[in-house]
DNA sequence: TATATATTTTTACATTGTCAAGATGCAAGT
DNA sequence: ACTTGCATCTTGACAATGTAAAAATATATA
């Protein structure tokens, strides 16, 4: 499971009480730099990225998480992520050329999230056969497409300026590795690909029908999902 | 098959040649409304719905589509849409009320076309069997999505604005209807619904992965994709 | 012919992403 | 200690979007 906790003062030590001297104050003319609260003794900052607002790449990420989190993938825009940073709406452009850049490293850290979901369920099921633990990321696939719809549709549709970042090309395809390996336990390395694209595309496409509201209305979703599900898992016997 | 053809006059009777009077010819002053070319005789037309700008209503939409063909679906915009028809950005405002209505009105013709490829696909198989059928569909579904990719994206994605018009879902539930149908004809009436979910879902799965370039790009796209197709329809066996 | 109504244009406003200048504060050099 | 340089942030601007209201125009009706 990696880590995900927004940590503010994350790679900048231990959570000292920091303050800045101001130089106006006359005894403390000419004294810069942060303090230890209890040891007053000048301590140098490990991995000096802090400026002005603290690092704020790692707020305007955290920021943009948040967002998904609350509103629709369309709603998070550039300003909106900088009001929520408490920065000016032109400030993200020193950490992040555009917004496409912003949102594709937001899509590779729900990559992440993503990877480490299903590989728990795997190893959650009861069952540890390969089709066991292949439906039971199957049903964690389905399970992060409906609690994290915007994250979802940010990862896995078309949110139209969205860079292709190279972490997130990484991430997508440690995805990828991960759904070929469970495959190949169940059908052997000749028909692994193609076995792994048709597991990904039932379960993306499930999710995204079901997202948009393209199904009827009146269809009864858990029976025929599950069955669907089963319908999928037979495939994989063919040939 | 259902009758696709853009027809400016559809809804209006029949397919009569129309003109309007031009006014400022004298001998025509004072006469109004338009004519049957052949039998000359006042006809009232049924729903007046011209005006200045020919039926502006109608022109909107096949702007639309035009637009569709040519540039992303994102970037297909009300002022766009506009522009093509030749009338100032706000005047599609007495015709739909919003964008997304709109939208929603050319995602409905969509489906439209869309059905009827599927319906010619199947009866052109040389094999008829149910299976013949549901895989010429199948192969419709992918070429559809391949070749109207800002189409597609608008009628199964999730394109923000857009309105599920009452057309809309008709047009939608007559899509879901076909699919049934074909279905039925090979698992039978018990599994119907699952079945066509699952067919449904593995295609649309299929399209939107490879449009969204989620998909690695040294998969053989051709054989995997034939293989997957292969595993779908073994899914139907199950149970 | 005069009035009413339906359609279109013109303005306007709040959004958005991006860019170009300024302002601000840290770090290094002398 | 003091200046210089540079990374960061703010401010202001621009074009584009959707939508609304007011003004203009053309048709319909009496």
């Amino acid at each position: 499971m990696l880590p995900i906790k927004p940590s503010p003062c994350e790679g900048r030590g231990p959570a000292f009480f920091q303050f800045e001297l101001e130089s106006w104050i006359p005894a403390f003319a000419g004294m810069t730099g942060r303090w230890d609260f209890w040891n007053i003794e000048k301590r140098e900052m490990p991995s000096p990225k802090p400026y002005h607002h603290g690092d704020l790449r790692e707020q305007l990420l955290n920021a943009g998480e948040l967002a998904l989190g609350e509103m629709a993938v369309e709603q998070v825009s550039l300003r909106e992520i900088a009001r929520r940073a408490g920065v000016s709406h032109a400030a993200p452009k020193h950490h992040f050329p555009s917004l496409g850049h912003l949102l594709g490293e937001i899509a590779a850290r729900g990559y992440q999230r993503f990877v480490s979901a299903l590989d728990e369920a795997a190893d959650a099921s009861p069952d540890q056969s390969p089709e066991a633990r292949m439906l039971a990321m199957s049903r964690a696939y389905l399970r992060f497409a409906e609690q994290n719809p915007a994250a979802y549709q940010l990862m896995f549709g078309q949110r139209e300026p969205m860079v292709m970042t190279p972490s997130l090309i990484d991430a997508s395809y440690t995805a990828w590795s991960q759904l070929v390996e469970a495959v190949t336990a169940i059908v052997g390395p000749t028909r692994a690909q193609a076995a792994a694209l048709h597991i990904w595309s039932s379960v993306h496409g499930l999710s995204t029908l079901k997202q948009a509201g393209r199904l009827p209305p009146d269809l009864p979703w858990h029976n025929v999902g599950e069955l669907k599900l089963r319908m999928m898992m037979e495939g994989l016997k063919a040939e």
